[in-house]
RNA sequence: GCUCCCGUAGUUCAACGGAUAGAACAAGGGUUUCCUAAACCUUAGAUAGAGGUUCGAUUCCUCUCGGGAGCACCA
């Protein structure tokens, strides 16, 4: 039980005791450490609704109260419940906390099983910076949804079936350089690309016979699937040694083309269902009038000042499907086949119409009991200020980027770093340089645009990985340096010095913290706490030595750097980040 | 035109409707015969504007201004 459960439960009885009946109470981390260690808002809430004042509501309350030794509580401003936790209470669930392998972290998803969709890349076109957003963030929320005890199955839908194979294959057929082809694989595949892209945007005819190879590759035509075949295998090289670097790993690589033989059937069935019809040569689903609010209605759209219908294509007028409709199979066969209670789509913000569509669908087929979610993320800006843009292809590829983070990176292990070796500085570096992109990525709120500076994103200091990691590498230095073994379990620790108290009073938040990020899917919250956890640990570092203190405060403080250790790599192993044991 | 997202220190980011808006970088001043200075301590600096709801608003609502995105045969 957290500390937050804890009070709160014990609240919820004073009330109870107070009102003569259940109530709902809240308890919160304190904003300002003025006032406590956590804080109630729920005197407030509730006098209100009972029309009573709520300084004396409270009053009432906290001589109800009975906190036994966690610490104490007392009323401030208009009915605030402010509690203060004992030092004691804290080094007792350091204690407990160090003795726990899941460090206090609560298990919240227990029977429930989560599809997590991310990454997705356009197969036959390297990644390119763009590609970090969904890639970082959907194996975070991956790594934390199955700490908490859900049944997590990643799968990464790649784009493997659309447009853009029947530009590959028109290009492939028309201009392949064999020579090219074998020497670099990758960088011929995007030559074929840029070069159909390019070709097609300018002729109309190039389109059209582009779009015939298309139709022809997803109606089964032996040359075309070969050629197919053989851009997947090359493309996977590519994304494998990507992914590698990474450190993601997914469950399942089912992309479009896994649900190929699925759409005609499912186009034919919600046309008898009456849940799609025929529209100008096309087929759609419309608007059912579910919600009343056109304005909210996913399927309407607003047109020289009326309300038109804005449906979801589910085949083309060519008889193609597109991928509103390998979509929809793709839900079904998760729901069917994994049994899946949720999934979540980890994606540009930008799609967010195609998902409120897509999940509105879900409800009409039957899927609405499902938990589904677009977890939007904003755009990665150029240094311009202006978002850096798929088709013009000239991104920076996701494997240059990688290649000068850990350029950088080796920059500053060669001027700082205690490594003797040089194989253990190249591997530093590149541990750090990819630490460093990633932390990036999740430290920000995953709904702004950021500017991707990689400058900025390899100072190596301040609110950084590097920063963090670094906290644990002093940790672990300590014990190095500790010359007698000692069962650091049967210690209690003692709490005096301020920075050893409030050192553990992050330690105690941990888990509090963890569960709370699936509350709006924001790793930032987790990788913000990692770092105050890491500037408490640098204070009570500076202020309190451990090796030269008496017996007795030197074990108290060195469960402090064990647990303070355990709880960061932990957390930056949820954030898919590794720590070094030195640097 | 319509819909959605976003406007917070010079810069990059935080803040379930809570109290005196919190960090980092950059700027100024300090700290190393002492466990890794990728560190610590310290000074200065911000809610785009106007209304509204509320005991209480950066947060919710309305409008204005500014930035971005989306708007059926692309994904």
């Amino acid at each position: 039980m957290t500390l937050i459960q804890d009070l709160a439960s014990r609240l919820s009885s004073a009330f109870e005791t107070v009102l003569g009946e259940s109530v709902a109470v809240t308890v919160v981390a304190a904003a300002d450490l003025r006032f406590g260690d956590y804080q109630s808002n729920s005197a407030m809430a509730l006098a209100k609704q009972r029309k009573t004042n709520p300084r004396a509501l409270a009053e009432q309350v906290i001589a109800a109260l009975d906190l036994g030794d966690l610490g104490t509580a007392d009323i401030a401003g208009p009915g605030f419940i402010n509690f203060k936790i004992a030092p004691q209470t804290f080094a007792a669930r350091a204690k407990a906390q160090l003795a726990d392998p899941r460090l206090g972290v609560p298990v919240t998803g227990e029977g429930r099983t989560v599809v997590v969709d991310f990454s997705a890349p356009n197969v036959a076109k390297p990644m390119h910076v763009g590609h970090i957003r969904s890639t970082i963030l959907g194996d975070s929320l991956a790594r934390i949804a199955r700490c908490l005890g859900y049944g997590v199955i990643t799968d990464n839908h790649i784009g493997d079936w659309g447009t853009q194979f029947g530009m590959i294959t028109w290009a492939w057929k028309n201009c392949l350089d064999a020579q090219a082809l074998e020497a670099d694989p990758l960088q011929e595949l995007l030559r074929l690309y840029r070069h159909a892209s390019d070709s097609a945007k300018a002729d109309e005819t190039i389109r059209e016979a582009c779009r015939l190879e298309l139709v022809k590759l997803q109606a089964g035509d032996d040359e075309n699937l070969g050629i197919w075949h053989r851009c997947i295998e090359l493309s996977r090289i590519g994304l494998d040694r990507i992914y590698d670097r990474l450190d993601v790993a997914f469950d399942h690589w089912l992309g479009e083309s896994a649900y190929n033989e699925a759409l005609a059937p499912l186009v034919e069935r919600l046309l008898a269902d009456g849940l799609a019809r025929e529209s100008e040569g096309a087929i759609c689903i419309f608007s059912n009038g579910v919600p009343e609010d056109p304005a909210k209605d996913p399927f309407l759209i607003r047109k020289d000042g009326e309300w038109t219908d804005f449906p979801m294509m589910v085949r083309k007028s060519d008889g193609g499907f597109n991928y509103a409709t390998t979509d929809i199979a793709t839900l079904e066969f998760r729901r069917n086949e994994w049994k899946a209670d949720a999934a979540w789509y980890v994606v540009d913000h930008r799609q967010s119409l195609h998902f409120q569509q897509l999940f509105a669908v879900a409800e009409r087929i039957g899927l609405g009991d499902m938990d589904l979610r677009h977890i939007a993320f904003g755009t990665i800006l150029g240094t311009d200020g202006k978002p850096l843009k798929t088709r013009s292809g000239d991104l920076p590829q996701l494997a240059d980027v990688l290649d000068e983070a850990v350029a950088a990176a080796a920059t500053a292990v060669a001027e700082r770093s205690r490594l003797d070796t040089d194989e253990e500085r190249a591997e530093l570096a590149e541990l750090i340089g990819i630490s460093a992109v990633k932390f990036t990525e999740l430290a920000h709120h995953r709904l702004s645009d950021y500017v991707f500076d990689l400058d900025k994103m390899l100072a190596l200091q301040g609110d950084t990985a590097p920063y963090l990691q670094n906290s644990v590498v002093r940790c672990r230095s300590i014990f190095r340096k500790l010359d007698e073994e000692i069962d650091l379990a049967a210690v209690t620790p003692v709490l005096e010095q301020e920075a050893e108290i409030h050192l553990a009073r992050y330690l105690a938040r941990y888990g509090e913290i963890v569960p709370s990020i699936l509350e709006d899917h924001r790793p930032n919250l987790l990788a913000n706490y990692l770092l105050e956890l890491a500037r408490a640990y640098h204070s009570f570092y500076e202020a309190c030595p451990v090796l030269k203190a008496d017996t007795a405060v030197r074990n108290s403080r060195l469960v402090l750097c064990d647990l303070t250790a355990k709880v960061l790599v932990h957390g930056l192993s949820l954030l898919g980040i590794r720590c070094p044991e030195r640097m």
